[in-house]
DNA sequence: GAATATACTACTAATATAGTAGGAATATAA
DNA sequence: TTATATTCCTACTATATTAGTAGTATATTC
């Protein structure tokens, strides 16, 4: 298993909006210098968290993006799910019970949900704020990597 | 993240040995067979299940493979960590603090230290014997998939 | 020595991720 | 109304990883 860049560099990103919530939108291209991100990849990344409902974008010059609702209604879980576009350990029989006869009563089956649950309870537990709250009691918002 | 077939593959694997512990070792061949495995595919995750120390094999005419220790002491994380053969999620720096300068204070960092953490918890909390018994419960030895 | 197994190593195929490229659409402002 | 700055859309390419195949060497039993 390996998480994804496109996780990654998106929960920074996201990160950025959440730090500059109401002082207007913020660009790409800025976030992007800011993350070391290339600005074209980032571009997708912003579009998966636009259509997730997580980010709002404003067009034309002067626009940029901005968290769509506050940081505290922003769960991980949202912002992880929308970018890995699947289930965290990505186990086809876990969501489907259908695809296997013996689902019912397996025990790797039972084991892969245990720990799908056990990310699942650390990333429902915290928002964007809740993060924040984190990066702010280290003066350096470090949030690099 | 997804998880990879190497590890469902050989835990299913290293759970028929422990279903017939001290029954004489077990064939790749019938391993395979049993559970809709590549036999030339298993021999490799076998390799790596043996290299771990986990199980032990037997050359030669009616050889094969069984367990190195007792089911209960071989825990899921072991099974686990040497087939995946990195972190359970695999974000570099994680283990290597030095990599980026900011990682003492990263709150990225830090979640995904805590995913991590959440994961390993799990599996270091089972032993092959509790999955056994886990089957056990549901007569019939429903592991495939 | 024939048969049966693991051991080793290299190769190939399939899939997913990461990243690039180019231009269309939209908004601002000179 | 033209230039500029931005997001939006879609297709392509490169890279890495996983999954699986193949062939042969080595050890053990009978």
């Amino acid at each position: 298993m390996k998480l994804s860049t496109r996780t990654r560099y998106g929960l920074r990103a996201i990160l950025e909006l959440a730090e500059n919530h109401n002082k207007g939108p913020l660009q790409i291209k800025n976030i992007a210098k800011r993350q070391d991100i290339s600005v074209k990849y980032l571009e997708q990344l912003m579009a998966i968290l636009k259509s997730a409902g997580l980010v709002r974008a404003v067009r034309g010059s002067k626009g940029g993006y901005m968290l769509a609702k506050p940081a505290n209604h922003i769960k991980l879980s949202d912002i992880f799910n929308a970018l890995e576009g699947h289930s965290a350990i990505n186990v086809e029989c876990i969501e489907n019970k259908n695809l296997c006869a013996k689902a019912a009563d397996c025990v790797t089956r039972k084991l892969w949900t245990q720990l799908q649950e056990a990310i699942m309870d650390v990333l429902n537990s915290l928002t964007l704020k809740d993060l924040l709250d984190r990066a702010k009691v280290t003066k350096t918002l470090d949030y690099q990597i």
